[in-house]
DNA sequence: TACATATGATCAT
DNA sequence: TGATCCTATGTAA
Protein backbone atom coordinates (compact mmCIF):
# COMPACT_ATOMS: atom_id res chain seq x y z
CA UNK A 1 0.00 0.00 0.00
CA UNK A 2 1.02 3.69 -1.04
CA UNK A 3 -0.12 6.48 1.47
CA UNK A 4 0.46 10.04 0.41
CA UNK A 5 -0.27 12.51 3.33
CA UNK A 6 0.92 15.90 4.27
CA UNK A 7 3.97 16.53 5.34
CA UNK A 8 2.88 18.07 8.83
CA UNK A 9 1.84 14.60 10.04
CA UNK A 10 4.45 12.73 7.96
CA UNK A 11 6.13 10.80 10.60
CA UNK A 12 2.94 8.45 11.34
CA UNK A 13 2.04 8.13 7.87
CA UNK A 14 5.61 7.22 6.97
CA UNK A 15 5.03 4.29 8.89
CA UNK A 16 2.07 3.04 6.77
CA UNK A 17 4.30 3.55 3.94
CA UNK A 18 4.43 -1.03 2.49
CA UNK A 19 2.20 -1.97 4.99
CA UNK A 20 -1.39 -3.69 4.21
CA UNK A 21 -4.94 -2.77 5.07
CA UNK A 22 -6.04 -5.24 6.94
CA UNK A 23 -9.42 -4.27 8.05
CA UNK A 24 -11.97 -1.88 6.75
CA UNK A 25 -14.76 -1.04 9.48
CA UNK A 26 -17.53 1.87 10.35
CA UNK A 27 -19.35 2.85 13.32
CA UNK A 28 -21.65 5.29 12.45
CA UNK A 29 -20.58 8.10 10.64
CA UNK A 30 -16.89 7.21 11.90
CA UNK A 31 -14.78 5.66 9.13
CA UNK A 32 -11.78 3.17 10.55
CA UNK A 33 -9.07 1.47 8.62
CA UNK A 34 -7.27 -0.91 10.32
CA UNK A 35 -3.29 -2.12 8.88
CA UNK A 36 -0.59 -4.32 9.42
CA UNK A 37 1.33 -1.70 11.30
CA UNK A 38 -0.77 -1.03 14.10
CA UNK A 39 -1.94 2.08 13.29
CA UNK A 40 -5.99 2.78 12.27
CA UNK A 41 -6.73 5.40 9.94
CA UNK A 42 -9.94 7.50 11.27
CA UNK A 43 -11.49 9.52 8.80
CA UNK A 44 -14.86 11.78 9.90
CA UNK A 45 -16.31 13.38 6.52
CA UNK A 46 -18.52 15.83 8.69
CA UNK A 47 -20.22 18.02 6.05
CA UNK A 48 -17.79 18.53 3.74
CA UNK A 49 -15.64 15.29 3.28
CA UNK A 50 -16.19 12.93 0.19
CA UNK A 51 -14.36 9.95 -1.03
CA UNK A 52 -13.37 8.90 -4.88
CA UNK A 53 -12.57 5.20 -5.81
CA UNK A 54 -11.37 3.84 -8.94
CA UNK A 55 -7.73 2.57 -10.44
CA UNK A 56 -4.39 3.64 -9.35
CA UNK A 57 -3.44 6.99 -11.09
CA UNK A 58 -7.26 8.31 -11.58
CA UNK A 59 -8.20 12.11 -12.59
CA UNK A 60 -9.11 13.24 -9.12
CA UNK A 61 -12.39 15.40 -9.25
CA UNK A 62 -11.23 18.08 -7.14
CA UNK A 63 -7.96 19.77 -6.75
CA UNK A 64 -4.77 17.84 -4.99
CA UNK A 65 -4.43 20.48 -2.25
CA UNK A 66 -7.95 19.65 -0.93
CA UNK A 67 -6.51 15.42 -0.67
CA UNK A 68 -6.17 14.95 2.68
CA UNK A 69 -5.37 11.03 2.53
CA UNK A 70 -4.54 8.89 -0.40
CA UNK A 71 -4.25 4.82 -0.38
CA UNK A 72 -2.98 2.80 -3.24
CA UNK A 73 -2.54 -0.84 -4.23
CA UNK A 74 -1.84 -1.76 -7.38
CA UNK A 75 -5.62 -2.33 -8.45
CA UNK A 76 -7.58 0.13 -6.41
CA UNK A 77 -7.14 3.62 -5.11
CA UNK A 78 -9.16 5.80 -2.50
CA UNK A 79 -8.91 9.40 -1.88
CA UNK A 80 -10.53 11.30 0.96
CA UNK A 81 -10.92 14.68 0.55
CA UNK A 82 -11.57 17.82 2.88
CA UNK A 83 -12.50 15.80 5.66
CA UNK A 84 -11.77 18.11 8.79
CA UNK A 85 -10.99 14.53 10.82
CA UNK A 86 -7.97 12.75 9.74
CA UNK A 87 -5.74 10.96 12.39
CA UNK A 88 -3.52 8.05 12.68
CA UNK A 89 -4.43 6.08 16.06
CA UNK A 90 -2.54 3.78 17.59
CA UNK A 91 -4.43 0.72 19.37
CA UNK A 92 -4.14 2.64 23.02
CA UNK A 93 -5.30 5.56 21.17
CA UNK A 94 -8.11 4.08 19.52
CA UNK A 95 -9.32 2.30 22.63
CA UNK A 96 -9.59 5.36 24.50
CA UNK A 97 -10.72 8.05 22.24
CA UNK A 98 -13.39 10.21 23.31
CA UNK A 99 -15.64 10.53 21.00
CA UNK A 100 -15.66 6.71 19.84
CA UNK A 101 -16.38 4.99 22.88
CA UNK A 102 -19.67 7.09 23.41
CA UNK A 103 -21.10 6.37 20.38
CA UNK A 104 -24.22 4.06 20.23
CA UNK A 105 -24.87 0.93 18.79
CA UNK A 106 -24.90 1.58 14.74
CA UNK A 107 -27.83 1.52 12.98
CA UNK A 108 -26.43 -0.12 10.13
CA UNK A 109 -24.88 -2.96 11.93
CA UNK A 110 -25.95 -6.85 11.52
CA UNK A 111 -25.44 -6.92 14.84
CA UNK A 112 -27.42 -3.52 15.93
CA UNK A 113 -28.86 -4.15 19.31
CA UNK A 114 -32.25 -2.67 20.01
CA UNK A 115 -32.36 -3.34 23.54
CA UNK A 116 -29.31 -1.05 24.06
CA UNK A 117 -31.12 1.30 22.15
CA UNK A 118 -33.84 1.58 23.93
CA UNK A 119 -31.94 1.80 26.97
CA UNK A 120 -30.10 4.87 25.94
CA UNK A 121 -32.78 6.82 23.98
CA UNK A 122 -34.83 6.55 27.60
CA UNK A 123 -31.75 7.68 29.87
CA UNK A 124 -33.62 10.89 29.05
CA UNK A 125 -37.03 10.66 28.03
CA UNK A 126 -37.92 14.42 28.91
CA UNK A 127 -36.29 15.34 25.24
CA UNK A 128 -38.03 15.49 21.73
CA UNK A 129 -37.41 12.90 19.58
CA UNK A 130 -36.77 14.99 16.45
CA UNK A 131 -33.31 15.81 18.61
CA UNK A 132 -32.64 12.44 20.55
CA UNK A 133 -32.71 11.06 17.11
CA UNK A 134 -29.53 12.44 15.88
CA UNK A 135 -27.76 12.06 19.22
CA UNK A 136 -25.15 9.96 18.61
CA UNK A 137 -24.63 8.56 22.06
CA UNK A 138 -27.97 7.14 21.99
CA UNK A 139 -28.08 5.44 18.39
CA UNK A 140 -24.82 6.31 15.74
CA UNK A 141 -25.17 6.88 12.02
CA UNK A 142 -28.42 8.53 11.35
CA UNK A 143 -27.88 12.20 9.99
CA UNK A 144 -30.40 15.03 9.63
CA UNK A 145 -31.88 14.12 6.35
CA UNK A 146 -32.42 10.44 7.21
CA UNK A 147 -33.84 11.70 10.94
CA UNK A 148 -36.34 13.76 9.15
CA UNK A 149 -37.46 11.25 6.59
CA UNK A 150 -37.41 8.38 9.17
CA UNK A 151 -39.99 10.33 11.20
CA UNK A 152 -42.19 11.06 8.41
CA UNK A 153 -42.36 7.47 7.28
CA UNK A 154 -43.15 6.18 10.42
CA UNK A 155 -45.40 8.62 11.50
CA UNK A 156 -44.09 10.15 14.53
CA UNK A 157 -43.91 13.64 14.87
CA UNK A 158 -40.79 15.25 15.43
CA UNK A 159 -41.76 16.74 18.65
CA UNK A 160 -43.34 14.50 20.65
CA UNK A 161 -41.32 13.62 23.72
CA UNK A 162 -39.87 10.51 24.63
CA UNK A 163 -41.23 9.15 27.13
CA UNK A 164 -44.90 8.88 25.24
CA UNK A 165 -43.19 6.60 22.84
CA UNK A 166 -43.76 3.02 22.69
CA UNK A 167 -40.84 0.28 22.21
CA UNK A 168 -42.37 -1.16 18.75
CA UNK A 169 -42.75 2.43 17.56
CA UNK A 170 -39.17 3.10 18.51
CA UNK A 171 -37.80 -0.53 17.00
CA UNK A 172 -39.58 0.68 13.71
CA UNK A 173 -38.03 3.93 13.71
CA UNK A 174 -34.45 2.59 13.37
CA UNK A 175 -35.85 -0.11 11.20
CA UNK A 176 -36.93 2.33 9.09
CA UNK A 177 -33.68 4.25 9.25
CA UNK A 178 -31.67 1.08 8.37
CA UNK A 179 -33.71 0.67 5.34
CA UNK A 180 -33.43 3.86 3.89
CA UNK A 181 -29.56 3.94 4.50
CA UNK A 182 -28.67 0.49 3.48
CA UNK A 183 -30.79 1.21 0.09
CA UNK A 184 -29.16 4.48 -0.57
CA UNK A 185 -25.77 3.15 -0.07
CA UNK A 186 -26.21 1.06 -2.92
CA UNK A 187 -26.35 4.11 -5.16
CA UNK A 188 -23.55 7.15 -5.43
CA UNK A 189 -24.29 10.52 -5.51
CA UNK A 190 -27.48 12.40 -3.51
CA UNK A 191 -29.31 11.16 -0.34
CA UNK A 192 -32.33 9.82 -1.90
CA UNK A 193 -35.26 8.86 0.42
CA UNK A 194 -38.09 9.10 -1.89
CA UNK A 195 -38.41 5.62 -4.06
CA UNK A 196 -39.32 6.91 -6.98
CA UNK A 197 -37.59 10.55 -7.08
CA UNK A 198 -38.48 10.97 -11.35
CA UNK A 199 -42.04 10.95 -10.53
CA UNK A 200 -42.04 13.48 -8.10
CA UNK A 201 -40.60 16.77 -10.16
CA UNK A 202 -36.89 15.79 -9.40
CA UNK A 203 -37.46 15.62 -5.40
CA UNK A 204 -35.55 13.55 -3.69
CA UNK A 205 -37.37 13.46 -0.30
CA UNK A 206 -40.81 13.09 1.75
CA UNK A 207 -40.55 16.06 3.65
CA UNK A 208 -36.55 16.83 4.24
CA UNK A 209 -36.00 20.77 3.11
CA UNK A 210 -39.82 21.20 1.27
CA UNK A 211 -41.37 23.56 4.05
CA UNK A 212 -44.38 25.39 3.15
CA UNK A 213 -44.77 22.53 -0.44
CA UNK A 214 -47.20 20.04 -0.17
CA UNK A 215 -46.98 16.50 1.64
CA UNK A 216 -46.80 13.97 -1.05
CA UNK A 217 -49.21 11.50 0.77
CA UNK A 218 -51.70 14.02 2.13
CA UNK A 219 -51.33 17.79 0.31
CA UNK A 220 -50.65 19.30 4.06
CA UNK A 221 -48.13 21.75 3.95
CA UNK A 222 -44.55 20.52 5.27
CA UNK A 223 -43.25 22.34 8.60
CA UNK A 224 -39.95 22.82 9.61
CA UNK A 225 -39.30 22.78 13.59
CA UNK A 226 -35.47 23.59 15.21
CA UNK A 227 -34.40 21.13 17.70
CA UNK A 228 -31.66 20.38 20.25
CA UNK A 229 -28.66 22.74 21.42
CA UNK A 230 -27.72 23.10 18.08
CA UNK A 231 -31.18 24.04 16.65
CA UNK A 232 -30.79 21.53 13.84
CA UNK A 233 -34.07 21.69 11.34
CA UNK A 234 -36.47 19.32 11.36
CA UNK A 235 -38.79 19.00 7.92
CA UNK A 236 -42.76 17.13 9.33
CA UNK A 237 -46.39 16.64 7.82
CA UNK A 238 -48.37 18.15 10.90
CA UNK A 239 -51.44 15.55 9.21
CA UNK A 240 -49.40 12.30 8.69
CA UNK A 241 -47.24 12.94 11.72
CA UNK A 242 -48.65 12.20 14.89
C1' DT B 1 -22.09 38.17 -8.18
C1' DA B 2 -23.49 37.84 -3.54
C1' DC B 3 -25.61 35.58 -0.08
C1' DA B 4 -27.88 31.89 2.64
C1' DT B 5 -27.75 27.39 3.89
C1' DA B 6 -26.06 22.78 4.67
C1' DT B 7 -25.61 15.30 5.04
C1' DG B 8 -21.55 17.56 11.57
C1' DA B 9 -19.36 18.48 15.55
C1' DT B 10 -16.28 21.07 18.68
C1' DC B 11 -14.82 24.90 21.13
C1' DA B 12 -14.96 29.63 23.12
C1' DT B 13 -17.66 32.89 25.45
C1' DT C 1 -25.39 30.95 21.98
C1' DG C 2 -22.37 31.84 18.39
C1' DA C 3 -18.01 31.15 15.80
C1' DT C 4 -15.52 28.05 13.39
C1' DC C 5 -13.71 24.41 10.20
C1' DC C 6 -14.42 24.50 4.86
C1' DT C 7 -16.72 23.40 0.20
C1' DA C 8 -20.83 22.89 -2.60
C1' DT C 9 -25.20 24.27 -4.01
C1' DG C 10 -29.32 26.83 -4.65
C1' DT C 11 -31.49 31.26 -4.79
C1' DA C 12 -31.75 36.24 -4.93
C1' DA C 13 -30.20 40.39 -6.85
Amino acid sequence: MRVDAPARWSSRARQLRGHCVTEVGTHGKHLLVATSCDLTVHCHAMIYGSWQFGAPGMTLRKPQRQVRLRLRTVEREAVFFNGPVMELLTPEELAAHGRLTRLGPDVMSDTFDGNEAWCRLFLDAQRETGDAVLDQRIVAGIGNIYKSESLFLTGILPTRMVSSLGRQQVDRLWNMARHLMWRDARRSGPIVTLDDPLRRDGDRHWVYRRRGRPCFRCGTRIEMVRQGELRRATYFCPTCQV
